[in-house]
DNA sequence: CTTAAACTCTATATTAACTATAGAGTCAAG
DNA sequence: CTTGACTCTATAGTTAATATAGAGTTTAAG
């Protein structure tokens, strides 16, 4: 199959799968005559599985490191067990810092209503002051 | 006093104040006549409110956009208020969006323990599987 | 056979908000 | 007058795509 098919099939867009290709993810695919390049089946599977990791925010080096465990079989999977880890304390640490965002956030919403102009406003006031402290 | 003095005492790097400059977060500093960039107390301010207002991760164009309102003194602070609330709401629907992410990371992670080879890794064998469904 | 549409190719630029570098110029102290 | 610290501009790199230009290929219809 041609690469627009693949593109349908996965999901992926053609400049994706290229791109994908450029960093590595999967192998450069094979030519035909003229030049374009033609996928089986095990392609797909590979693309299905990189989108799957896109899809949980895994970096494309990180998924470059779990296709190359997959392929050496008898490696234990620490390695893979690790990076999970890893990447699971860093969603944590970013839904941390977004909470403790969104309150600093409100609070500066409350200090402002409506109908007042932009002198008043205490949203700019308080902007202009000393970043909100955590305390 | 020169970018570094100013750089020292807001805690923006030296490349980052000329950053905004080209961006136009600030105004253009005037020169010596060796051409360095010369600043006052107010350029120190403002540079604080910019910093703060990152530090709530609001983006160059909303900063921008919130300098030019508060030197438009009889405007009604009504847009500032929508920034925020509109601001709050990708918050939110970020913080809504990793919370989702780190539920699935966590049950693909207990598909395996450590001491397995990675043929038969949980986490490996799940990735290859059909993304994992809300439901 | 020819033409047009649809597809593909490579290479390059864009996105956000910086960060880092190269290569040159300025300035103060010794 | 030289050294070192600082500054200048311009450019490239970061992430993971997305978009574009300009060219070539394939397929279907006329």
């Amino acid at each position: 199959m041609k690469i627009g098919e693949l593109s349908k099939v996965t999901g992926c867009s053609v400049q994706t799968i290229r791109h994908y290709e450029k960093e590595q993810l999967i192998a450069s695919a094979e030519r035909s005559e003229g030049n374009f390049r033609l996928y089986d089946e095990a392609a797909v599977e590979q693309l299905l599985f990189i989108k799957h990791c896109r899809s949980l925010d895994l970096s494309l080096p990180e998924i470059r490191q779990l296709l190359g465990l997959s392929r050496s079989p008898g490696a234990q999977c620490g390695d893979v067990n690790r990076m999970m880890d890893r990447h699971i304390e860093q969603v944590e640490a970013r839904i941390q810092e977004l909470t403790k965002l969104n309150e600093q956030l409100r609070m500066l919403r409350r200090s402002c209503s409506n109908r007042r102009t932009v002198e008043q406003c205490g949203i700019l006031r308080n902007l202009s002051a000393t970043p909100v402290s955590s305390g």
